[in-house]
DNA sequence: TAGTTTTATAACAAAATAGCATAATTGAAT
DNA sequence: ATTCAATTATGCTATTTTGTTATAAAACTA
C-alpha cells in the first residue's frame, strides 16, 4: 500500500486493459506506447490502492477482481467526465468548429436525414461531419462506446441502457407495387389481401420490420416473405422485378423517382413504427449537437434534451414526452 | 492550445484555488506545496483545453470564467469520483477498519445516538468514530464537504441540495416543570396554559424549534421565552432554578436522572419533528456505514439506503419513503 | 515438447513536476 | 500619491515520474 498520487493515465491503463481483453501487450499498441509501461502503472496503482485490480495466473492476467470491477466502471465514468471537459473547453473556445459523427441507418441516412443535414452544413460549415453506417445493434454500439454522437434508428435501440433515447417522429408503411398489378385497383386494402402474395420487405431488426410482423400474427395470418433487405432501394428493384409486393416505410417512396410504382398507403394496416435518437448519458452536447437535434427533430429543442439529460430512468424519460406531440413523416 | 495530457492533479488545484478565494499562495500553503508549481500547472491545464479558468487581472486572478465555472465542476465531480475509488479500495481490503465521522447536535449525541455508537464499537472497534459537534448549519456543512460522512439533526439540513437526507424518527415534545409548579397538576395541558409562563427552550435553528414556534402563532399566541440554549442540559438547569417552563424533546428527559422534574407530554402541543440522517451524494459509503445507519434507524435498511442513492431528485427520494413508517421516540 | 505470445525486470532516457530564490505586480493603507 | 504587505510570474535546479529498449521468464498453443 505504496503511498502514491492516482494518476488519471492509470485509470486510462486499467480501463482499456479491461476493453481490450486483459491482454497488455495488444493494449500497448492500440494506445501507441509500451507494455512495460502500462504494466507498471498497474502495478503502481494496485500497489497505492493496496489490492489487486487484476488477478494473475503467474504472468497473465486472467480475470477482473470483484474489487477492480468496481474500480473500473468509476474509471470509466472518471475517464468520460474529462472527455466532457475538453469537449465543453472546444465549446467555449469556438462553438463553430468541431465534428458531429452519426450512426443511422440506410432508411434514415437516404430519405430522411438529407434535410436536416442540409441545413445543418449550411449553418456549421465548419463541423466536420461523419456518417456511419450500419444495422441498428451496430449503430446503438458505436453510440455507446463514444464512436459515434448520434444513433437514429427504429429498432434494437432499447437494449442500450446507457444510451438516452428521444422520440423524433412517427412513421407509417407503403405497400408497393408495379402500376400493372392486381392490388393497384383495389380499394381498401386489408392485410389478408396482402398475406395472399409474396412479399418482399425489410430484413428482420431493420426499419420497424418487428411492427410489420407483429400485424400478421395478430391476425393469425402468417405471411409469405419472398426476400428481405436492408434497404428500401433494393426492395424497390425487387418489386420493379415482379418477384413481390413491397412493404416500405412510407417516407421512402418519392413518387417522382418512383413513378413505375403504385404506393398505397398502410397506416391502417399496421401499427406506426417511431425513429429515435440516441446518444450516451453524461457526455457533454455541444451547441451544434443540440441545433442538429432540432433540425432534424423540431419539437426536441435545447430544453427538452437537456431535461432529459438528467433522467436517470427511462420511466422518467417517457414521462417527459407523454406530453409532445410527434411528427409524423 | 499546447498538446498535453490532462492530469488529476491539475483538477485538484483549479479545484482548491477555486475553494480557496482564487488565492493561490494560500493554497499551496494549505496543500503543502509550492505556488508555482500550482501557477504553472492551471497555465499548462488551461494551455492544453485552450481558454482561460480564471480570469486575471494582470497577474491576480480576479474571478471564474463560465467556462471556468463549468470545468470547475466537473472537476469536482471527478475528484469526488477518486476519492470514492479509493474509499471502495479500502472496503475491499479490510472491511473492519476504517474511519467514520458524524456530525450532529447535542440532542443527537447526549441523547439518542449512544445505543447506536455502543452498537457500533462493539461490531466495529477497529473503526475510528469522530464526532463533530455544532449547529444544525455547521453540520450539513461538514458533511457537504466531506469532513463528515454523516449529518445528523431536525433542522436546517433541507438548504444543501447535494445532501441525501433521509428521515430516521419522529419525536414529540415534553414540558419540564419543577415537581411543586403550578402546571405540574394541571390535567389537560393547553398551549394557552402554556404561554401563559415565562419559556425556557431551544435556541432557533435547534432541536425542531421552528415547529414549536409554530404552534403558537398559529393559535395567535405570543410566547414569552425568556432564555434559551442550543441544549436540554442547560435547559433543565434552568428549569431548576425557576427561571421558567422547560420545552425539550421528550427524550431529552430521563426519569431516574431528572427525578425533581415533572415532563408533562406535549405530543398534542406541538406538531411531531422528525430528524434525519444525510450524507453527500455520490459517496461510496463504506460497509459499516451502512451498518451504523441501520443501527441508528432500523428502517433504514441497506437496499433502502441504496436506493435513496441513485435519486436525482428530493421528490424522488420523498417518494420512497411515502410508504415507510417511522419509528417514534 | 517446441514454438509463439505475453508479461516482468532492469537499466536507461526523457519528460514532467515541484521547489527555491527573486523580480514584478497588485491592492490596501496610509 | 506613495509606501508597504501580499501575491504572482519567471528562471533555474533538483527530484520524481514516466516511458522505452532489451531481455529473461513464464504462459498458452498445438
Amino acid at each position: 500500500m505504496a503511498r502514491g498520487k492516482m494518476k488519471l493515465q492509470q485509470l486510462r491503463y486499467i480501463w482499456e486493459v479491461a476493453q481490450h481483453d486483459l491482454n497488455v501487450s495488444q493494449t500497448a499498441q492500440s494506445l501507441y506506447t509500451s507494455q512495460p509501461g502500462i504494466s507498471k502503472q498497474i502495478r503502481l496503482l494496485e500497489d497505492e490502492l493496496g489490492l489487486e485490480i487484476f488477478s494473475r495466473n503467474g504472468k497473465h492476467l486472467t480475470r477482473i477482481t470483484p474489487a477492480g470491477e468496481s474500480i473500473i466502471k468509476s474509471a470509466g465514468e472518471i475517464i468520460r467526465k474529462v472527455e466532457n471537459i475538453k469537449a465543453a473547453a472546444r465549446e467555449f473556445c469556438d462553438e463553430r468548429t468541431g465534428s458531429l459523427a452519426i450512426a443511422t441507418t440506410h432508411t434514415q441516412s437516404r430519405y430522411v436525414l438529407p434535410p436536416a443535414i442540409n441545413q445543418f452544413i449550411e449553418k456549421f460549415p465548419e463541423v466536420a461531419l461523419h456518417m456511419h453506417q450500419g444495422t441498428p445493434m451496430q449503430i446503438s454500439e458505436l453510440a455507446a462506446d463514444g464512436t459515434a454522437d448520434f444513433a437514429i434508428a427504429t429498432e434494437a435501440m432499447e437494449l442500450f441502457s446507457d444510451l438516452i433515447m428521444m422520440p423524433c417522429y412517427r412513421w407509417n408503411r407503403a405497400i408497393l407495387v408495379p402500376k400493372s398489378h392486381i392490388l393497384a385497383e383495389v380499394s381498401k386494402l386489408t392485410i389478408e389481401d396482402l398475406a395472399k402474395f409474396p412479399l418482399v420487405t425489410y430484413t428482420f431488426g431493420f426499419t420497424g420490420r418487428s411492427k410489420l410482423d407483429e400485424a400478421f400474427t395478430a391476425q393469425g395470418l402468417t405471411s409469405k416473405i419472398v426476400f428481405t433487405a436492408a434497404d428500401a432501394d433494393v426492395i424497390k428493384t425487387y418489386v420493379r422485378l415482379g418477384l413481390g409486393v413491397g412493404i416500405v416505410a412510407k417516407m421512402a417512396h418519392n413518387p417522382e423517382i418512383d413513378a413505375d410504382l403504385i404506393a398505397i398507403d398502410a397506416s391502417h394496416l399496421f401499427e406506426p413504427s417511431i425513429t429515435k435518437i440516441g446518444f450516451r448519458q453524461g457526455t457533454f452536447l455541444r451547441g451544434y449537437m443540440y441545433d442538429f437535434i432540432e433540425m432534424f427533430a423540431p419539437h426536441l429543442t435545447r430544453e427538452l434534451v437537456q431535461a432529459t439529460s438528467n433522467c436517470r430512468s427511462q420511466l422518467e424519460l417517457d414521462d417527459i414526452f407523454k406530453e409532445v406531440s410527434l411528427p409524423t413523416h
